[in-house]
DNA sequence: AAGATCGTTCGAAAAACCTGAACAATCAAA
DNA sequence: TTTGATTGTTCAGGTTTTTCGAACGATCTT
């Protein structure tokens, strides 16, 4: 298994967040992590394949928006919320503050 | 030409939105926007054939990221500011604040 | 080792995107 | 009030993304 990449803080993009957090499923993923601090993928339920899972995890870690550390057979993941506050204070605040509850169960958009 | 439809306020979803702004060309028409306050179709340069423009003023104007009004022949484009902070408290806000003024030029994603 | 678990990669099908060409609506001018 | 110019939309197509199941790789447990 290749290392997992991780942009650095400076080179994350507000165009790549935006992007990464416009898709339904990866926006249940964001607000589930700023829950619950740290997951494992399969932690996460959502209306997915497991293979689209991973790819929606790919996204959003290359696109700064969370940390995945390898802990055995798993990949951990966090928000990156110190960096994303950095880079663009207030964003991922204000998009969760702003995010209702709710979580999605079906297929979107 | 069909009127022209636009979601009532209560209705503006935030992943509609997110996925809106998930865009390079379309985040640069609302920065363009929010500058300008009124603007038509064609006076947005961005690199992308005109009926692809047509789709994307679709997309943000169907997601209650802009109002269109139709003038003449052209239709002048506005963002629905009031009602986008009515609905999501400072997203818009935090998004063009940290958004860097640079300007596509070049299709990215 | 074998088996189980967790996630990635691969190839193919489905959906979405971008484009040029044709069309519709409006205005201006003759 | 036709003709022409301007502004956007719609349509058909080719290209790119997204999604999925199946196969694989890595790690832990037994």
């Amino acid at each position: 298994m290749r290392p997992i990449h991780h942009p650095d803080k400076e080179d994350i993009s507000l165009e790549c967040v935006l992007y990464a957090l416009g898709d339904p499923v990866r926006l249940a993923i964001v607000k589930r992590l700023a829950i619950e601090q740290e997951l494992s993928c399969a932690a996460i339920e959502v209306p997915v394949a497991k293979s689209t899972l991973s790819h929606h995890f790919k996204i959003l870690r290359e696109a700064g928006v969370i940390y995945c550390r390898k802990q055995g057979t798993q990949h951990m993941n966090s928000l990156r919320q110190e960096d994303l506050s950095d880079r663009f204070p207030g964003l991922l605040e204000t998009i969760l503050s702003v995010a209702e509850a709710k979580t999605i169960t079906s297929a979107e958009r």
